[in-house]
RNA sequence: GGAGGGGUUCCCGAGUGGCCAAAGGGAUCAGACUGUAAAUCUGACGCGCAAGCUUCGGUGGUUCAAAUCCACCCCCCUCCA
């Protein structure tokens, strides 16, 4: 590996517009030049797979060790069982402790996959804080630890000043300790491995300069921070979240298709940063897909090409394609045409399906898929011409019917369509 | 422990005895226009085909009638100790 490549990294990550703050400046770039540096991040347990707010941070490690330095994910098994406050405006409820270790074991995989274990000096490190914190002693850690930080500074930090000046929520001495033992994980990071960055997202900014005050007081070592930009939306709405709720990384709670459509459903205006922020296409190509569609009058491409490079990275080549063949059949095709192989095929591939028999009627099979909430509103849905079964669209006059068996695809589904891009398939037993 | 302020439908937030399934905003959904985009416009948004039924922290009470009044309880916030 070139010293050349290890120093870049930082003018790659600003191409992309990944770099939020830096702690460090010049003196980071230079520390970066000419050899491998050990860096992490923390992934904390707070659900039993990660999503894909967490994939910035993921990539940007891979982004670290492709350029030559060894990253390490740190899964965190302590602090997720106190709760990091940054920015958020109220307490959360804590988890039982062996539910955040469930958590823990099945989210190392989905960090592990982006990551390079075998790879020499470069090779990537899966760490769990719980190692050097669980069975650490309360009066030790208040001396040793706990004696370098000035509440006085904490309740200054931007992160957790509304939680502690506004009338409304309070926080507990439980999360307000959370800062500390992030602190704690850096030090004890630059102890074991020499890890020298810590990069996270920019509402950890507070969490990653007090762990470099920390480092610096407890080994008088020079470390440094970089947080990533808060990923905003054209349209101001929360990255990262749809109709169905959040994007999760695991094909068992978002199918790849699913995943996929996201992608394929980014507003133009964000097109071109997640292109950046989330796929390792060189800036230059990026740069032309955009001019190409900014030109053209038709469809745009970047979609397109967002949605399969992410689904590939997330979810392989296997689950892309399978992405792509729901995509295909259901947008483009004309439903009739599908096989009864096909058909299968979409349901092995991770479209949502339910059983029905020849006496449900739509409107029960509706609320039954999912697809309304209940069957007044799926009456709602009909009455509007919302629903279709097999590209024909249903009116009122069908609610209470079942569907027609000689409409069944192979003696055997439906496709039920509400609205423009919600499928469904129902399958007669 | 003391004093004060609160808990309303997914969220924020009005409502202080009937006109309340409960204002307004946000979010969400659908339709129109499009390109599976954005913006805009329209409609829906507790459950029910309907009659109607079930909601306003909990329980019990007053009343012809309660989200609104009373009692007790639970939870949250602020300040003091």
């Amino acid at each position: 590996m070139s010293t050349s490549t290890q120093a870049a990294i930082i003018a790659d990550l600003e191409s992309r517009r990944l770099i939020a703050q830096v702690a460090g400046g010049e003196e980071l770039r230079r520390h970066l030049a000419g050899a491998c540096r050990t860096l992490y991040c923390g992934f904390d347990p707070t659900a039993e797979s990660l999503h894909i707010g967490n994939l910035l941070p993921l990539l940007a490690l891979r982004r670290f060790q492709l350029a030559g330095h060894r990253p390490i994910a740190l899964v965190g098994g302590a602090t997720g069982l106190i709760g990091d406050p940054s920015f958020k405006d109220a307490e959360r409820k804590l988890n039982p402790a062996a539910t955040i270790e469930g958590w823990a074991e099945r989210i190392k995989p989905q960090l592990a996959r982006f990551l390079d274990f075998d790879r020499g000096e470069g090779a990537a490190l899966l760490v769990n804080n719980l190692d050097w914190t669980q069975g650490c002693d309360v009066l030790d850690f208040l001396r040793d630890v706990g004696k370098h930080f000035s509440v006085n500074s904490m309740i200054q930090k931007e992160s957790v000043r509304q939680r502690i000046g506004r009338e409304g929520e309070g926080i507990s001495y439980t999360e307000f300790s959370y800062m500390i033992l992030q602190s704690f994980d850096f030090a004890e990071l630059h102890r074991r491995h020499g890890c020298t960055l810590q990069v996270g997202g920019s509402d950890q900014w507070g969490n990653i300069t007090a762990g470099i005050d920390l480092t610096r007081r407890l080994h008088r070592q020079q470390v440094y921070g970089l947080t990533f930009p808060l990923i905003t939306k054209s349209d101001g709405s929360k990255f990262g979240k749809t109709e169905s709720g959040t994007i999760w990384l695991d094909p068992a709670k978002t199918s790849p298709y699913a995943f996929y459509q996201f992608w394929r459903n980014a507003a133009d205006a964000d097109a071109g940063n997640f292109l950046r922020y989330f796929t390792f296409l060189p800036i230059a190509e990026i740069g032309e897909i955009e001019r190409a569609d900014a030109e053209s009058q038709s469809r745009p491409q970047a979609q397109g090409i967002l949605a399969r490079e992410t689904t590939a990275l997330v979810h392989g080549e296997q689950g892309l394609a399978a992405a792509r063949r729901i995509t295909e059949a259901l947008f483009s095709g004309n439903v009739a045409d599908l096989t009864a192989e096909d058909l299968r095929q979409l349901e092995l591939d991770g479209l949502p399906c339910t059983a029905v028999t020849a006496q449900t009627a739509l409107l029960d099979v509706l609320v039954e898929s999912g697809l309304a909430r209940s069957r007044r509103i799926a009456r709602e849905l009909v009455a509007s011409g919302a629903v279709s079964v097999n590209d024909q669209t249903q009116s009122s006059a069908n609610g209470d019917e079942p569907l027609p068996p000689d409409l069944a695809l192979h003696r055997d589904y439906y496709i039920i369509r509400r609205g423009k891009k919600n499928f469904h398939l129902a399958k007669l037993n």
